[in-house]
DNA sequence: GTCTATATTTGGATAGAC
DNA sequence: GTCTATCCAAATATAGAC
């Protein structure tokens, strides 16, 4: 039998963390970062929790591990939205993504939302809750300039405007999702919009 | 010396309650639920952590506390509320008691933002959120109520239209204090409703 | 009423066998 | 690579002295 690669190797790896990864999440959001143990994620990926070790350095590192994926979720929309020919369109896109996101799977939003509402003094969770945030920051400048090419008179604050609406929505409808008509509610705010 | 009447002495136990309640939130807020311990709230309280037991049994009955105060507080808005002649006055009041409050006090929004999107599973924190979660939805029946006598089309999405908007505010605003101009917004708001 | 000391439990993390 | 057994720290809760 040939020997395996470093590369092999290395791939095999992955599957397994991303595996593990996969398990936290779900454990997270059924019984959220501090009440989860580690031990609740090591059964629900079907290992040891010895093993886990030997792939996360703890519960902090695996909680970074899903902010930086939703990290990079986040930035993969920005940049799919800048293709789009019109501002407009830009930002539809946006929208559209944002709330079909939350809408197929509200328990997520609702857990980064929980994870954003930590307060700050965690320094655990604090550390990559900020990054998180920073991201959304980032964005959100990105999100300006894109109302400053549609020649609105105040592209800032228009840019908040159209934030705090996305976001309120996202927020009512994850808070209670069955009596929440979304799609009634989003043709109602895009129409103010555009 | 008199012996004390049963009443003082109800009296005195109260306020020494309150006093670990006010100690309490502190806490929660700057440490979150899980990560605050008892003995954190008993040292903030300035007492030992056996007498904190005296008075509460546990921290669940802590958090249990702090939501009955929370929703108390909600009640008392919207039946304040109820007072003003008009339903536009009554909406405005509605929406300029939320925002100030926020404005405020943003860490105790977050705080208790922070609980409501705390996962179902686990049972302490679950069963008082949705405790808060029944209130909101009763308050928000009476809301539907003021449209209704506005004579709007749709009052129950037209609510629904305006409570998303006031709680994408103050989610924004909890989240980035610094950088959300409130007053700005909460003009373009309202001017876009009334 | 109040505190200190202690019992008990839980869960994060490590060591060592296979 | 993987598991079991164990260690250790933290935190809830209680018991008992003052």
């Amino acid at each position: 039998m040939m020997p395996r690669t470093r590369e092999e190797n290395e791939r095999i790896r992955q599957i397994a963390k991303e595996n593990i990864s996969r398990a936290a999440i779900e454990v997270f959001i059924e019984k959220g970062y501090h009440a989860a143990s580690i031990d609740d994620v090591a059964r629900r990926a079907g290992i040891s929790k010895g093993l886990l070790y030997n792939y996360f350095s703890g519960k902090a590192d695996l909680l970074r591990e899903l902010i930086l994926s939703r990290i990079e979720e986040i930035v993969q929309v920005m940049k799919e939205s800048a293709t789009k020919p019109t501002p407009v369109e830009q930002l539809m896109y946006i929208a559209e993504h944002a709330l079909q996101n939350v809408q197929e799977r509200p328990s997520v939003y609702r857990f980064y939302l929980h994870i954003q509402t930590h307060p700050e003094a965690d320094e655990v969770v604090s550390t990559y809750s900020q990054m998180l945030k920073e991201e959304m920051t980032r964005q959100s400048k990105l999100q300006v300039d894109i109302f400053r090419k549609m020649g609105v008179p105040d592209p800032h604050l228009q840019s908040l405007h159209f934030s705090t609406a996305l976001h309120g929505m996202m927020l009512m409808y994850a808070t209670y999702p069955e009596n929440f008509p979304l799609p009634e509610l989003k043709v109602k705010m895009l129409s103010t919009f555009f």
